[in-house]
This record gives C-alpha cells, structure tokens and sequence, in this order.
RNA sequence: CGGGCCGUAGUAUACCGGUAGUACGCACGGUUCGGGACCGUGUAGACCGGGUUCGAUUCCCGGCGGCCCGACCA
C-alpha cells in the first residue's frame, strides 16, 4: 500500500482528544487514527500507525544487517523449564506467567536470552564461529503494575532486540562499541538526539549498562548530564547531585533533566552459557562459556518518543524517514487532483491522497494533525499548478508539477 | 501494589432522587465551497452487581475499567 485514498483509509480522525490521556503521543496518536486502544497498555496500530512502524523497524533492521547481525524470529510463547533455569521465573516480576490447561505453565518473553542462548550455542562448536549475532524484530511482554504515557510503557510492546556472542571479553568489548554506534545512528536517523547514560545493569549484573535517553517530559527516567562534555548518568545509579562538577571532564556542570529510554546495551558476561551449560572449543582445546552482549531498541516507544518531541498545536510533525506517507494530496471543490495522484503514483511516491467530499478547513487540519511531510494542494486556483508546503512551514508556495517533484525528491535524500 | 481523581450516545460533555440535554460524528434533503461552513429532519447513551427509596443515571457499598502521583520497571 504505497499510496491511499483518504476516502477508504480505515479509521477517521477526531476532533476530541481522548479524556484523560495527557501525553502528547496518547493524545494525537489516538485523534490522527494511528493507533486504537484495547486497554492500558496494549494498542491496535491501524494502517496510518503500523505504516510509522514498520519505517521506523525498517530503519532499525538496516543498522542491525549493516553490523553483522543476523535477523531471526523467536518464539513469544516460551516453555517454564527454560526461565528455570535462569532464575527468572522467581526473580523477574515483570514476566507474565500463562497457565495451561494442563499442568503446564509457560511465560511470555519479556526478553529473549532464554531462547537466544541455547538456540545459538547449541550450533555452535568451536571458537571459529564467534563472533556471532542474531537479532529480532517482535513483540516483548511485560507485567507492568502501571502501563502510561500512551505507547511509551505498554504491557506489550513491539522491540528490536539482539544478542551477540564472543569468545572473549575483549572481543565483546570491541562489538559493544560498534553497537552503540549503530545505536546513535538509528537516533539520528529518525531525528532524535539521544544520550548515551550509564545505567544499572540489572538484577543479574554488576556491571553497569548504557541506556540511549531521549530528553522528554514524557519520559519516566532522571538524568544527570554534563554541559560541557558527553557524560550522562542514570539518577538511580549516579553519586553525584544537580549542580555538581562533571566527573568525566571537571570543567561542565551536571543536569537534570527527565528522558525516555529509547534503547539499551547490556553486557551479559558468561551468565547464560552457563546457565544452560552450552559452550564451545576454545583455541587452547578446553570448553569455553560464551561472553554475551544484549541490544534493545523499543521501536513502538520510539514511536511515542517521536511524536513527543515532533508536534505542534495542530498535530503530529513527522520525520521524513518515518512519515506514512511522504505527500499529502489534497483536492479541494471544483478542480481534480486523480491525474497528479496518478503521476505520483507512477513516481512511486507514496502519497495519501485526500479525495473526500468536505470543506477545505477539514482537510486542511486533518493534514496538519496527521503529519505527513508534505502537503499538495490542487484547486481552481492553482490552475494546472500545484500548491506545495512543508508541514514545519507556515506558508506554501505554487509551483509547476515538475517544480514540485524536484522539491519533494530533495527531501527524500536528505534523511 | 499504595494514594488521588473519574466512569452518561461513536467522541467530547451538561443537568438531575421522578421525561437524560448539548456539540461533533453518522444518515437523508437543501444552500455553501481555501482553515474544522449553514439550515432542516433523523440516528444513537447512564460500566457491572448489591443496598437505601414509592422511585436510583443521581445517594451508599463492592467489583471492574481509565488517567495521574508514588513504588516498581532483570
């Protein structure tokens, strides 16, 4: 479904904004007809919605592939003994537990070490086949005691993670940083800043995580962050204070501020290798665990966390990477726009194509909540022009279709 | 899970111990036609259970659900 028209799109949009609802993302997500809601915590991503989606998981899978890593699909639906095993079925309260008809239980994935761990290790024979590392684009479970904020916490949630295996901690070392880099790019990607925090590892680590924080009110974690240099840490962990000087550097002076948490990257260690007894041929010819690394991205928060930093009073502004569509066509009483939605069509730019019979301020601020990057209008008074504006502009301005094919074709390079 | 606020047409809301009103939406007709147009007609509603009462949507109790704060969030 590459273009649309607006007069068959499944779902309308709403003047009203749910009552209640306070964060920006559960507001216009909810107005726009992007997403529908089953319950606290649990979304329907309707065509507009599950369109932002996939460009977004798109994007991620792309800086996934371009780092090595190998795209599976892994079971939600989990077997009790494996979480067992690993002490997560007593220790990690967040796991949804599912009884069966008959005497078994089986969890939900929360996370996917359980799984991930014996599947890998259980190919792999000797030291000659790390590193190593799958990933997953699916859904994750949580029983959150208080799901929020729209998308931003929800008991399910949609979630790029991946894992990696080493022979070593150096090498792990060595991939723990080309991921956070990956990281950074797919932030930038889709126009976030995002900042790299150290964080808790953990109930099952010592060591300290690094957590990728989007600064937002919406958010639900506290930072501290140096104005002079790139240090940022979790309040939870932090043992400095607002106000303080910046460890790292001692010249900044350390922030609070509140922030969503967008991505994460873990360093596992030997834990699960061990957990499960699955190891490998080291080079000295002795069975060696494996040093494990996890990746998290919440691409159904990101989401959120996007339209949280990109709207205005009038709607959602998306980013052209992740827009549903990259033109919005509007036709307004007494001209047609059908020819020029069939030359966008033949461009192969998706475009949504407002055919509806009503007036032009509905249409126009049904184009202004939903978003999309670029708004065409076609009316008697364009005369075989083109009205063309940017969704972040005020004013448009008329120019030729050819104009207007160059204009839009620019955008779609500069992401 | 503790605390607060709240559950009325599809959405957002009003009033009320005795006929549930309004706006938007939706359907039909007419007039409009570049920033959510107008007129008319129609459509559609009290979360569930119990109690008090002649009578409960309204008051009381319990449940369920929603939002917010906190706790929690390997």
């Amino acid at each position: 479904m590459p273009h649309m028209r607006q007069s068959l799109l499944f779902v309308k949009t709403e003047r009203n904004a749910p009552k209640d609802e306070l964060t920006a993302n559960a507001r216009l997500l909810a107005r726009a007809g992007f997403v529908d809601k089953l319950m606290a915590g649990a979304y329907t991503y309707l065509p507009l919605g599950l369109r932002v989606l996939r460009n977004i998981e798109q994007i991620v899978r792309e800086e996934m592939d371009a780092i090595g890593g190998q795209e599976v699909l892994m079971p939600m639906l989990h077997p009790k003994d494996i979480w067992e095993t690993t002490g997560g079925w007593k220790n990690i309260e967040v796991l949804f537990k599912v009884p069966s008809r008959t005497e078994k239980e089986y969890a939900l994935g929360q996370s996917e070490e359980e799984v991930v761990t014996p599947l890998v290790m259980k190919r792999v024979m000797n030291v000659s086949q790390l590193p190593l590392a799958v990933y997953q684009i699916h859904w994750k479970f949580r029983d959150e005691l208080r799901a929020k904020s729209g998308i931003l916490r929800g008991r399910e949630f949609f979630m790029k993670d991946m894992y990696s295996f080493h022979e070593n901690q150096e090498d792990f070392e060595r991939f723990y940083e080309v991921a956070k880099k990956a990281y950074l790019k797919i932030f930038e990607r889709v126009g976030l800043t995002a900042k790299v925090t150290e964080a808790s590892g953990g109930s099952f680590s010592e060591k300290i995580s690094y957590e990728f924080m989007v600064l937002t009110d919406a958010g639900e974690d506290d930072i501290l962050y140096c104005d002079a240099c790139e240090f940022c840490v979790n309040k939870d962990i932090a043992k400095q204070n607002e106000n303080d000087a910046c460890p790292k550097c001692r010249k900044g002076k350390l922030h609070r501020a509140t922030a969503s948490e967008a991505g994460n990257v873990f360093d596992l260690g030997q834990k699960y290798g061990k957990d499960f007894d699955l190891g490998f041929i080291g080079k000295d010819g002795t069975k060696q665990y494996p040093v494990m690394g996890c990746y998290g991205i919440g691409i159904s928060r990101l989401m959120g966390v996007i339209v949280e930093k990109m709207h205005d009073e009038q709607g959602i502004i998306w980013p052209e990477c992740v827009a549903p569509f990259r033109a919005h066509l509007i036709e307004l009483k007494g001209a047609s726009a059908k020819e020029l939605y069939d030359e966008l069509k033949a461009e192969g730019i998706e475009v949504l194509y407002d055919d509806r019979d009503t007036s032009a301020g509905e249409k126009f601020a049904d184009a202004d909540l939903i978003g999309i990057p670029w708004r065409l209008v076609v009316s008697p008074k364009t005369e075989g022009k083109v009205e063309i504006k940017r969704r972040d502009e005020k004013e448009g301005k008329v120019v030729s279709k050819e104009e207007m094919f160059k204009l839009i074709a620019s955008g779609a390079h500069h992401s």
